[in-house]
Order: C-alpha cells, then structure tokens, then sequence
DNA sequence: TGTATTTGACCCAA
DNA sequence: TTGGGTCAAATACA
C-alpha cells in the first residue's frame, strides 16, 4: 500500500472514530436525559434551554461515519490493493462496497464427452475474492486439494482446491492459495464460488464469539487446550476436530495429541461469522510444504453485533489479517469504534 | 479398502 | 503460443 494512502485511510478511520465518538456521547446524554426527565429531552436536542446543542445531529454523525468508512473502503480498493477487501460475496451492508468481482458462470465442463483430461470452460470474471494474510488462515471450511501449478514469475506454486463436498453436494466453492513473498510470508487467498454445501452442524454450535462479552451465549473455542469452552457451560461444543494421521493434509496443530488436528468448522459458521481466535502454531500442510509455519492468528471482526446473536454475513467485517499496516492497530481501533 | 494428495497431461482463453 | 485451471492416474497412508 503506498505511504499516501495508507495516511488518508487513517486519516478517515480516525474521522469515522471521532463520529462514533460524538454519537456515543449524544445517545448517552439523550439516554440519560430520558431516564431523568423526558421533558429535557428537547433541549438536549437543541430545541432550548441554556444547555448547548450537540454540534452534529445523530443522523449527521451516522451520515459521516458512513462516509468515513466508504471513502476508506474506497482508498483501500484503488491501485493494486484489492487484497484489502476481505469481504467474501454477500458480506455488503456497510461494505458492500468493497471489491467483489462480479461473475459470469462457474466454470463449466464442456458438453463433449468424459475422458477428456482437462476439458473446461476456463471461468473470465469468476464470484471471487481475495484475502492476503501473514501466515496460514483455516477459513473453517473443509477443502480437497485438486492441483498445485507453477506460476510464472512466482517462486511459489499455486495450490488449488475445492469444496470437499463438491461431490457429494454439488459445493462449487474452490480457493487458490499461493505465497507471494519470503520476507514476511504473504498467502494469498482467492476464493471463488459460494459454498452451498449444507452443515451437519447448526451454526449455533460453533459460534466463537468474544468471551470479554458478558453473557454471551456462543462458545469459544481454545485451540490452546485443545477444548472448546462453552460461556455458559451448559452446550455441547459441536465443532469437529478430525484427527488425521499420515498423509494428511491442511491445517494441523502442532500441539494436537495426534499427529494432526483439522479445524472444520463449516460453512455456516463462516457466513455467519464468527470470532476465532487460535494462537497455536500450526504446522505447515503438504500443499504449503516449503512455507514457515505460521503463527496462526485468525480474527474475524464483527460489526453490528446483536449482543452476541448469531451474525448477518451482511453486517460483518472481516478482517483475517494482522489487523495492521505499519504499526497502525486496526484492531483497537474498530474496538474503540465499535464499542 | 477407502480417502486424500501428488503430479503430469490436457485444453481453453488471452 | 502460452499461461493457467482442471482432470485423473498413480501414489501414500490409516
């Protein structure tokens, strides 16, 4: 990202800040008022009474936090920094602006007859998008590599997988993972195509969401002790830990019992978004043989959040990378925002 | 034996 | 013509 945009994206997440800042301040003086007097309440709304008016209406402040955060969605996607967006397909709401190519058709096979090694329609502008990450981020979802390409001008190949239930349900989602730099690692994710498999498990199982929340009825899972934790100690934890020996493939704990842990985690849950938060190092997968073994950290930043109900995709913010660029936390600054 | 990965070959789109 | 996406036989492992 060029120095100059990075500036004007702080520069506008600062500003959606100060917005939420005010906002907050405006409700609680509103909030307060009505619970003391409701008959105050018009002149906190300016409507007289020798205490100042808040310098920006709520809809004013809404209105500019909104732009705040659409001009830097904008910045973000100009120049080569569509990486930025971590927005899969329907993730819009408040960015639903930000990159998503919009597609023409999975790629189909051709009509001719089987046997043919490789007949298909190669896919021009695919449902895709991109995540860039510092080190190996399981999306939860459960994948089977089908190739591995040598690209050119790269010195890593390109792995490609797909939807394990392709098959069996007919899940046309399908990911390329390809390193893209030594120092520091840098994975490059496209997905293409929206999962449709269906989830043995309910989303409600395996939502992670932040435990700080109080009351929050969904369940962390600590990939430290290799155990979910319930926060209210009283649902099963449902997320599926396969335990795979030899020639497994994906992500693996290093820390697992057994030689390998998968994480599959599905696709509901990812929809729905869900926090993460897995601090373990991960051995390094056969299809990223070569790579370092990362230190895995995954967040997925929840906007909107309905005390702790299960998310909309379209109200969601993902954010799976360090959360900073040159030192800038974005993480606590979405947490000062958002709180 | 079943499942997943590897890898060379095939074929299309640019 | 060639890079890239996919297929499928071969292979590995539990």
């Amino acid at each position: 990202m060029l120095p100059e945009n990075l500036s004007a994206v702080v520069q506008q997440l600062l500003r959606g800040q100060d917005s939420a800042k005010k906002l907050r301040d405006l409700l609680t003086v509103v909030s307060s008022v009505d619970q003391k007097k409701p008959h105050m309440k018009e002149e906190v709304d300016g409507a007289g009474g020798d205490r100042s008016p808040p310098p920006l209406a709520a809809k004013d402040l809404l209105g500019d936090i909104f732009q705040s955060l659409t001009s830097t969605i904008s910045i973000l996607n100009k120049g080569s920094f569509e990486e930025a967006s971590q927005v899969p397909p329907g993730g819009g709401g408040l960015f639903s602006n930000s990159v998503k190519s919009e597609e023409s058709e999975e790629s189909s096979k051709c009509s001719t007859a089987r046997g043919r090694r490789g007949c298909y329609r190669r896919r021009k502008i695919s449902d895709s998008w991109t995540t860039l990450s510092s080190s190996l981020v399981d999306d939860g979802q459960q994948w089977r590599k089908y190739g591995q390409k040598a690209i050119l001008n790269t010195s890593f190949p390109r792995s490609y997988f797909r939807c394990t239930h392709q098959l069996d349900q007919g899940c046309p989602a399908k990911k390329q993972v390809q390193m893209t730099s030594e120092n520091p690692p840098v994975f490059r994710t496209i997905y293409t195509g929206k999962h449709t498999c269906r989830s043995l498990l309910k989303p409600s199982h395996i939502i992670l969401a932040d435990p700080r929340v109080p009351g929050d009825t969904s369940i962390l899972l600590n990939f430290e002790t290799g155990q979910s934790t319930d926060n209210n100690s009283n649902t099963t934890t449902a997320t599926r830990a396969r335990i795979r020996g030899g020639k497994t493939r994906g992500f693996s704990c290093s820390s697992a019992p057994s030689a390998a842990v998968k994480c599959e985690a599905r696709e509901e849950a990812i929809a729905n978004y869900v926090n993460v938060s897995c601090n373990n190092l991960w051995s390094s997968s056969s299809e990223y043989e070569g790579f370092p073994s990362p230190d895995y950290t995954l967040l997925e930043s929840a906007i909107g959040s309905d005390q702790g109900d299960v998310l909309s995709s379209n109200q969601s913010l993902e954010v799976n990378m360090d959360l900073s660029i040159d030192g800038f936390d974005f993480e606590e600054m979405l947490a000062h925002t958002f709180s």
